[in-house]
DNA sequence: ACCTTAACTTTACGCGCGTAAATTTATAAT
DNA sequence: ATTATAAATTTACGCGCGTAAAGTTAAGGT
């Protein structure tokens, strides 16, 4: 590091190199001869300069963002989703910004206001679903556009990337009828996050096609809280003794470590031992389910697929000049993962 | 919404007033007469203008932009206290951006240099403590403001805002031993999360003040891992029986996730009833404590204090022409939370 | 009415870079 | 060696805004 340098136009003059070659360099390395990005690349090693991103930016009609949005990161799915997208997009050479809209449908519509101003390349939503703001997504995705991954919001966005839920769910419904009772499903009234309604579609699908009658459970409660609804409401349909099965499928897996927390509460033998006298599934793999008491029998999505996929969609809509096919969805499937409480 | 506004000067043509002004208005809209303040407010609500950020930043020597790094989104300890500190800059009229170091104390260094060419006005670093590159950030502080918060780092940063672990750790140590017997310490041998020393040593002091003889369990494991390495090695430490004490003080409920998860495999009953044979305390009240079989035993921290104070010191930093006084280290109490695990 | 002062307008320049067009040079193939 | 082609250079302009300086207007007090 010898000294400072001021700008493009100064690097330019030390490597030896005119500055919109320079310019086109920073741009795209590949673009420039072999010998001229040697060059340039020696002059960087020696001298610290970076473009000034904001002049970069300005006359650009798009950057190299990357905005990913996504509802709550304090839940641990999105959070881990988030963070595999976040490190897809880096390994890409593309700057991510990750944003939470705090489990807030209208935070969903300020995120993308906020983002419009930094001209992304591209962006990867993970959309509350039947609570966000389809018109604004849509309008949004024709001027930079969205991939919507992990909930699906019908014609919007240019792709889809997600779990089959009908097909994870059936797996899961196929395994509890097998080994033991049919299940039950125990979820809210009115979920916020995105799947919630698929899971139960799909049980209630899946259950018929096995010849069972489907049963729901649905209690009420706001909010992200799920654990602490699951809990309470958990306690009290237990306490009551009201679940018609002791085979109890949740529609997620915070719901169901709430649940496990209660049964754990009034003294049931929750898994699927001779001894046991409940049993409960949920959805999800949450990063914690394994830890539970019993550890939690659930549904892994594959987070690193659908994150590898996004990127990899969203990149080729603006990296090739192909003329973008129609619309499509791209289902990964999940995989049962047994653990002891069911 | 009229018609499409290009610049600053066309939506100053519109609205009446000179673009000089105008550029004040967005700067700080304040700075300007009431009655000008109307009429550019009352331009903004009928025509759709937001200035362009990269142009309003390009010259600006500090911007509006604030830096939130944080070691490991995926510890729900980080997301909720970035989520705090989000929305506390929001509140305040700044644009946080939040940035995971993903667990790799490398990653925190490129954070705060792409931070750099993004001109915050100010940054709020949770650092990975003795693994943060300590001169990097002493730089970085030179040009930017930096307020550190969770862990501290000696003489780095202008301020720091956390919790007073020896308070903490010393209000559970003391509420073990006078319900029950001194806890053993249970902890990773080499850490990866910044406070975990400052917990062995607080428990040690804790420990000799209260005339018991300190007894630490220290196990290998690497990475971020923490519930998995609890439940694995603490699986095979209480098969083993070499717990020399029934009360079980984790360095972290991460940690302590695991060991619950491993005793209730085992069969130990874990509480603090009289049928009980184990107790297991933990550190940091982590949002899924309160979910485990038995609900755990912990030390909350305040997160919205040490978020809220966090951002209110490092305004105070830019927004007051004050010259800062010396560095500044405010610690928030623990509060003890008693579950039944302990 | 005058004065003071803050707020505003006008004018003008510069920031650091993108990018287009025309020209020159280098590379690779014939 | 000649030629076709790709790459680099030179020149030139513009983006949208910050900001300084100098002059002008408005607000509030005496």
């Amino acid at each position: 590091m010898q000294r400072k340098i001021r700008n493009m136009e100064e690097f330019a003059a030390i490597s030896g190199i005119s500055r919109p070659t320079v310019s086109k360099y920073f741009n795209d390395p590949e673009s420039v001869r072999v010998s001229t990005r040697k060059k340039i690349e020696a002059a960087l090693e020696e001298y610290d300069y970076h473009p000034n991103v904001f002049a970069m930016n300005q006359n650009r009609r798009t950057t190299k963002n990357i905005g990913v949005v996504v509802p709550n990161l304090a839940d641990p799915f999105f959070s881990e989703i988030g963070r595999r997208v976040e490190l897809a997009c880096i390994k890409a050479g593309y700057s991510p910004i990750l944003l939470s809209s705090h489990g807030n449908p209208d935070m969903e519509r300020d995120n993308l206001n906020s983002l419009k101003s930094l001209k992304p390349a591209g962006v990867l939503l993970a959309p509350f679903g039947r609570l966000s703001d389809k018109d604004a997504v849509k309008a949004f995705d024709a001027d930079i556009p969205v991939v919507l991954f992990d909930a699906n919001m019908h014609d919007v966005g240019r792709a889809f990337v997600g779990t089959d839920h009908f097909q994870s769910v059936d797996l899961m419904v196929e395994y509890l009828c097998r080994s033991g009772e049919p299940p039950c499903f125990f979820e809210m009234k009115n979920p916020l996050n995105p799947n919630a309604n698929k899971h139960r579609q799909a049980y209630i699908e899946s259950m018929e096609r096995h010849g069972q009658t489907p049963n729901i459970y649905q209690v009420s409660g706001n909010g992200w809280d799920f654990e602490e609804i699951g809990k309470a409401e958990g306690d009290r349909l237990l306490s009551e003794g009201a679940f018609k099965t002791n085979t109890i499928l949740c529609s997620n897996d915070r719901f169901a470590i709430g649940l496990l927390s209660a049964a754990y509460g009034l003294g049931f033998n929750v898994g699927h031992g001779p001894e046991c006298n409940l049993r409960i599934a949920g959805h999800d793999d949450h990063p914690f389910s394994r830890f539970t008491c019993p550890p939690l029998t659930t549904i892994a999505q594959d987070y690193e697929a659908i994150a590898n996929r996004s990127v990899s969609t969203l990149f080729a809509l603006f990296e090739k000049r192909e003329s973008p096919p129609e619309r499509q969805e791209t289902l990964f499937e999940g995989r049962l993962i047994m653990r002891e409480s069911a």
